[in-house]
DNA sequence: TTTTACATTTTTGAATGCAAAATTTGGGAT
DNA sequence: ATCCCAAATTTTGCATTCAAAAATGTAAAA
């Protein structure tokens, strides 16, 4: 079973940034490094270009996919879009015990947040937001999901998160959960929706920056 | 340039029903028919797969992508949630110019109707649909609505369409437009959303049967 | 006659090889 | 010294080849 490690570990290699976005991707290098020929290399870029991680150029080789403003703001309205129907779908089908194990992680997240612990916050909001699309019991909707928020992710920025931001956001969650709770469908994705314009902007304003591999691992949830 | 074509050409094999369903995917027949050897077909096959036309079962070759009733649910909602998201941008977005056009196949579409020609009617249907999506101004979005209505329309069905629905489809479709003119993006969020159900129900109601690839050409807009 | 074990054939998955294109390098002219 | 063009090297894209796994067919035993 070779292939299909192939494209995991490589698109762990453009996530964790080790292959900055607009770098070349050496082929010869990564398959010494993966001890494998350049047959199932291939066909794994061809792969990751479908999921626009990287780009292929015509006789020109590969690269890692470089996201301009414009494509994150795009990928973010189709986040947007994405996790207000996975909170509509959820909130017609998440059983009691999916909202229990919801709000736990809420619960842990909003101690993060008193304890100031900006990075086990944001493990927890994305552990959240993951847990609303998997309650949504939609496959396919999960595996687009999964898709744009790897490239969202995989340009790495920085925010300047605020007190009054990081305060709004805890709020929001609040709402978030309340909703989830009440099987608020509609309110449940404007909700979302606001989160997550809220987070654009934030991370918009603030532009963002890439990353070394060693770094703290920030990372938009 | 073998491989930018191969993987449309796959496609397109895929989507005209030429291979069905389940089928088994035979590599070498497709080889000598496309006139290309095996590397890069193997190659579009995964980049199919990632797309998800296409399953790659190990050691046991590829087959075309058998969706169940629960996936073409799931994909529904995703399309509506993607049409939806689109129509919310294309309001705030779009040009007069732009509305115009769709104004034009609108009125083409609704001529169709009157007519009766069902197949037309679909066309018009399925362009005023992409019309909004390209709209938005968002490629990510786009290309994810691209996909996912593929994958809808390689399940083939042929759906009842009695007059009473197709009457009720093309209400819609006015009030689509009208609210595009007003550019109301939550109101034709909100009917793209009702539009889109019906269409499901309509569909998964009836069920859906494969059909030859010389069929009438019948598919979901 | 049915079932099971084994050999053969086919097909898949990956490595290697080869031609074409692009990048790099070196030399000469301005 | 700089710019430009051509040869050499590298890299890409595809074909071919090789090994392994699955499917198929056959024969023997129950």
């Amino acid at each position: 079973m070779l292939h299909e490690d192939v494209v995991g570990r490589i698109r762990a290699i453009l996530l964790d940034g080790e292959i900055p976005p607009g770098a070349r991707i050496p082929e010869r290098e990564l398959c010494e490094r993966l001890q494998i020929s350049r047959t199932p290399l291939r066909e794994a870029l061809k792969v990751l270009a479908a999921e626009g991680l990287v780009q292929l150029l015509p006789h020109r080789g590969s690269r890692a996919a470089k996201l301009t403003d414009k494509d994150m703001r795009d990928l973010f309205e189709v986040c947007q879009g994405l996790e207000a129907l996975a909170g509509e779908l959820a909130c017609e089908r998440i059983s009691d015990a999916e909202i229990g194990a919801i709000a736990a992680a809420h619960d842990e997240m909003v101690r993060h947040y008193r304890e100031g612990d900006l990075i086990q916050y944001y493990r927890g909001n994305r552990a959240i937001h993951e847990a609303i699309v998997a309650a949504a019991g939609n496959p396919a909707l999960a595996g687009l999901y999964t898709s744009v928020t790897a490239r969202i992710r995989r340009a790495r920025y920085v925010t300047p998160m605020t007190p009054q931001r990081w305060a709004l956001a805890v709020k929001e969650h609040e709402a978030i959960l309340n909703a989830l709770q009440r099987r608020d469908g509609a309110g449940l994705s404007h909700i979302l929706r606001a989160h997550l314009r809220h987070k654009r902007e934030e991370v918009l304003q603030a532009g963002f920056a890439e990353m070394e591999a060693s770094d703290l691992g920030l990372r938009i949830a």
